[in-house]
DNA sequence: CGCAAACAGTTGACTGAGTCAAGTAATTGC
DNA sequence: GCAATTACTTGACTCAGTCAACTGTTTGCG
């Protein structure tokens, strides 16, 4: 939450950098520590590791286990004739190309590998332990948090999923947003306020046949929120619409309107009204292309800033 | 924001290990792509390590070194003799102890350092750029989040510090409320929307002359916060006081309320007013302690619960 | 098609990072 | 005051990992 003094869009800053690095050397020990007790056992570490992928992935080649643990081709052909002549691994005829083989793990080198395993699990179990609950889990949040950013697989399988509301929540929205608007148009806390307002609202007198609430999630993170609220038998509200900034680009914003929109057809509403302000040039944009039309506009004072509300509607 | 299934408050689970040690891999290839590149150096990896300790940590011995790095003492030995003959390194006598010496980069280490310094530095602003600012800020936090939960310097310098109230902060004390107490207590959403309605009302009607907020922040996380809103001229309101579980025990709420009761004095309020629920034990005791009386006692249903509210007074 | 370039994997020849055990001198604990 | 421990050194070793040269196969392109 520590807000970055000078904003840099392009480069790392220095401290940026200098806590990565720091990070690494604390990792790289980290990583020291848990393997000191393994690699008394009958396999190196790289051993150990080559073990792993063939017990956890299917149809490996020689190039792939190179490429994905970064080892030396010819390093790695030794070692894998090392666990073919024991019996630990088998290679078959990779059926497209004949330079290749497809590896696989037999129930021998299995058995072998379980004790390590085993140990290095027990080892991390140990490190986990010495933390509390809250500790545990705020940690392993935390490493996925880096590896999925940092990894490669950057498109996860299911870009999003939309879901209700849940406990925490609300919370989270108004946070997210008072920080974001604050953040890239200079809003000050009193839209956090308002938004905090609209959304104790909104569940305080939620009615389930006639409002809802869409959260969109991607890998356990909301990424994005609308809220549909009844104005009167014949009018809908939408309201809140926010995209996380690191989730745009995917459609998402487009599809919580679209459902919003589906909803309140479904209802029996006539008319889906939302208010807006023209420097949201983006969510702008969704609104047009769903059909929504300007019917008003007004300068006002809020939030810090000289803005021009708008109002658009939906003829369902 | 994904709840556990089935809370484990003692032994990690398995889910637990096994991303641990997802990330583990992960970090490890990740170490070994930073690498690459530097092994080609006149440095190996440990060496670099070595002469980063010594250059940036005063007063270091070959132990401290060892531990600190987890290497072998015959071969730090070597290694600082060889260190020590390039005069990169000098060593003098530890002045309490004749077997140690104090060992200290020299000018000419630093000089032979610094391109494998700077090398490291490009690898991982490589690294950090190919991301948007959105994610490296994001990963930057979650890399210093593990460091911390798993470090060892296990309290910090400074425990914790008190400031006011900046946007994003009720957004976010909202959310962990709201997930707090439905976590301990079982409380339904409608205390998270009680919760916003509360903030969203203190920030509109803030007067900073008769109110004022304390947020609680450790190492750059909000860990606890308290409210204190003006009811009438004589009264003062304490409210939405809570501390979260992984900073209990370090005075914080004592110190919120403490800072409640100094501010109330100052402003010439007569009493100071709070209401609660009794199954909150931990924070009655602070009220207790800090000389709270109970004044009035009430059944509710609220939350989704039954409910005992307490009101608690404080002649001041 | 045909041929050069690239690729998958293998093998030989190294090297140097890291380990292990035994030793010295100083310090600590009882 | 003496045994146990600690800080460091040294000798002897090994094995993980590198590099380059080679075989057979596939790909790309005129």
């Amino acid at each position: 939450m520590t807000e970055v003094s000078i904003p840099t869009k392009e480069q790392p800053s220095k401290e940026q950098i200098a806590d990565v690095r720091a990070f690494t050397r604390f990792y790289t020990r980290q990583i020291g520590l848990l393997e000191e007790r393994l690699h008394k056992s009958a396999f190196s570490l790289t051993e150990a590791r080559v073990l792993y992928e063939l017990a956890h992935r299917n149809g490996l080649t020689a190039t792939d286990l190179g490429r994905d643990l970064g080892l030396d081709a010819g390093y790695l052909s030794r070692l894998l004739k090392k666990f073919e002549s024991r019996g630990f691994v088998t290679r078959a005829p990779a059926p497209t190309d004949a330079r290749q083989s497809v590896l696989s793990i037999t129930d021998a080198g299995r058995k072998a590998f379980e004790p390590l395993d085993r140990a290095s699990r027990e080892e991390v179990a140990g490190l986990l332990g010495r933390l509390s609950a809250e500790h545990r889990e705020a940690v392993v949040a935390a490493m996925q948090r880096v590896q999925r950013l940092l990894g490669q697989n950057r498109e996860p399988s299911t870009p999003y999923i939309l879901r209700p509301l849940q406990v925490g929540d609300i919370g989270w929205i108004i946070h997210r947003q008072g920080v974001l608007y604050a953040r890239e148009y200079g809003w000050n806390e009193s839209y956090e306020a308002l938004a905090a307002e609209i959304l104790a609202g909104f569940v305080k007198s939620f009615d389930p046949e006639y409002e809802n609430a869409w959260i969109a999630e991607r890998e356990g993170e909301v990424v994005g929120s609308v809220f549909l609220m009844r104005k009167s038998a014949e009018v809908a509200k939408l309201r809140l619409l926010y995209v996380e900034p690191s989730a745009r680009g995917l459609g998402i914003g487009r599809r919580l309107v679209d459902e919003c929109i589906g909803f309140a057809r479904a209802k029996g509403y006539k008319t889906l009204t939302l208010w807006t302000n023209d420097v949201l040039v983006s969510a702008r944009r969704i609104y047009q292309a769903a059909g929504f039309q300007l019917t008003g506009e007004e300068r006002h004072h809020s939030f810090g800033k000289d803005l021009v509300g708008q109002t658009w509607d939906l003829a369902l």
